[in-house]
DNA sequence: CGTTTAATTGACTGAGCGGTCCAAAATTGA
DNA sequence: TCAATTTTGGACCGCTCAGTCAATTAAACG
């Protein structure tokens, strides 16, 4: 055997992602990484490969841990359509810090989806998740008469999805909570609900 | 008097443009501008200052000659829901290329807004224009009875610029143009037309 | 306690960055 | 034709970048 890590890689790795997510990946240095992480350079070399690998790591990370608490309602729960309109109406009740901070996803995808595959795939993926987390809702919520059977179920969850990008970038572009709410309740209405 | 330039400052700010569009801030190198814009290093920082006053203007420029064109039909025509759809449609209609080029407005958002006082403004009144646009041409729609007049022009201007973004991140996302469709036709639902 | 194995540290590398300097070239008006 | 003025091209600057290397430190096991 021999001398353990002095870090948690757990928790260097939510560090990282802290990073990337709120610089991007071109604007993060590995010096901003290091220091962020509080570990040494070799450290992450050895721990994490690169810088690039780090960054999918961190990605994918972020859709793991961050994507659930913003769509878990849309699961379970007794009332799916006030899970939905909870999942829209959580950015505008947002802080300022938080809206400002944006969605990781989105920056992945506008700076990196195009030149990067690795990040294209993932990119992806969350999208798929989502929307899917979005459409059983909406069946549930039929199920339940609380939205009108006659509404194509995989449409409102690409929608509601797409909605909720848009949401995060019109914060991000400095909107007022008033204004996201305005966005949110007509996303909302585009569904019919009674 | 003394020896003009050799290109055509506009040519080459529109190259610059379109650079920044494709890459981003942060990944854009001098060298690749110079390269784009065919003219020599001394010229660009005597035309136009420097790396993020080019940046700046490009951005200025996008506005000015992109938007209108998106956003054309709006303002004036006979039928402004009609307007309002194509603008929306538009997106699911763009060719690949297109599509994964995105939105410059999106991408300096997400890369830029919140570090650089300077996008940030160009970004807020941007998003101040084409949300206008979408009002006026809501308050048309209601004026002619095609929409409902109950509807909350303000709200359903944010509304729709606010899923054009929406759009413009899913189809970066690499969303088919089908899905597309169906989040265009979901959002246009949601203004009530008859 | 000493050997083995791995983690840490910090100096280092070559390449590329944004930006500047300066000499040569080119156009004008005198 | 010549002087004045500006553009141009390319060498150059200091700096930062991502990534490597080697020496040191520390834990685990015989």
């Amino acid at each position: 055997m021999a001398r353990p890590k002095e870090f948690d890689r757990d928790d260097a790795l939510r560090k990282a992602m802290l990073v990337f997510w709120q610089q991007g990946y071109e604007a993060t240095s590995t010096d901003d990484l290091l220091r962020a992480m509080g570990i040494g350079r070799q450290s992450l070399y050895d721990t994490f490969g690169d810088k690039h690998r780090l960054y999918l790591e961190a990605l994918g990370r972020y859709r793991e841990e961050t994507a659930p608490g913003a769509l878990s309602g849309l699961t379970e729960g007794p009332s799916p359509l006030e899970a939905i309109e909870a999942a829209l109406m959580a950015i505008p009740k947002q802080t300022s810090n938080e809206r400002a901070r944006g969605c990781m996803m989105v920056n992945a995808t506008t700076e990196l989806a195009q030149s990067d595959a690795d990040v294209a795939a993932i990119v992806r993926t969350s999208a798929s998740l989502c929307e899917a987390a979005f459409e059983r809702a909406v069946r549930r919520a039929q199920k339940l008469g609380q939205l009108p059977a006659a509404l194509d179920a995989r449409a409102a969850g690409r929608f509601l999805y797409a909605s909720l990008l848009g949401l995060r970038v019109t914060a991000k572009a400095g909107a007022s909570p008033e204004a996201l709410r305005d966005v949110a309740r007509l996303a909302l209405a585009g569904l019919g609900a009674r």
